[in-house]
DNA sequence: TTACCACCTTAGGACTACTAGAAGGCAAGC
DNA sequence: GCTTGCCTTCTAGTAGTCCTAAGGTGGTAA
């Protein structure tokens, strides 16, 4: 199967803008042109794209991807280095779901609050947002 | 209680350029200075800081927080349109925890696809993604 | 045949939200 | 008095995406 930029741009949830930003900084190698030099993506392009796309929506910055991509390439030798870059991305990817919970019970809090302003005519709060004990890291180090 | 930048910047886990980006953009409006022309923090300020850490981190522009707090400081009128600011950004964020479990699972794969290269000398396969048919997206619209 | 639409192309600029560096002020400690 | 270390402002750079301009191609229809 082929597909025009459109099609895929419609099949990812991405924009025709990224795909080319991809392909023009050689994350997506064996793209093909047809004889109008429009490009042509094949179901392998379609599976190294879809790849690129849970990397970048995880947080890799597109110059770790192509750094990634080569060592495919490269062959098996490179495992080792490419299984730590999954990990790391793993855990990378399980912090970010955990953050996003907790900042959407801060969410829910609010809308429950203005739901209330609404509904049962409770006094608007100026308190923008309660800070949970949990929610405090002292890990964080700047500039490093 | 008072902080200095550099104490909320370690509560917050954010950077200090960051809060001082926030504040010189007017998202920190009550923040005051000591003798020395340094900024600092009350606990309603760490308040302000949490809910715009807890919006930006989902994905809100810093445009629709700063429209966000205007209103809250103009009062209970405008409850309606923040009650339903918040009920956008807990679907974002619905969406967003959901599409990053989804992720989640093509990293995983690739964990145990290089976990048993490594220890069980399996070969390497050059497939670089396999896309799960629920994945497909055919409701993306580009320039709307 | 000409007009028009819808798609593709490239090149280049604008934008967001930081991020970093330079240059300097102030206070505490040796 | 000097260093250290924090703070300040200002300016410039960055990644990744979005958008526009200007043009090519193919299909259809009056």
């Amino acid at each position: 199967m082929s597909y025009t930029i459109q099609e895929v741009a419609k099949k990812m949830a991405i924009s025709t803008y990224s795909i080319r930003y991809y392909h023009d900084h050689g994350m997506l190698p064996f793209v093909k042109r047809d004889a109008n030099n429009n490009r042509v993506f094949e179901d392998t392009d379609l599976e190294w794209l879809h790849l690129i796309v849970c990397l970048r929506q995880t947080g890799m910055p597109v110059e770790r991807i192509q750094h990634y991509l080569e060592l495919v390439q490269e062959g098996e030798s490179t495992v080792p280095e490419r299984y730590e870059m999954m990990k790391a991305q793993q855990s990378r990817t399980l912090d970010e779901i955990n953050d996003l919970q907790n900042h959407l019970k801060t969410i829910n809090i609010k809308v429950d609050h203005y739901a209330d302003v609404l509904i049962h005519h409770k006094p608007d709060s100026f308190v923008p947002s309660n800070i949970p004990e949990a929610e405090e890291h002292d890990v964080y180090q700047e500039n490093q």
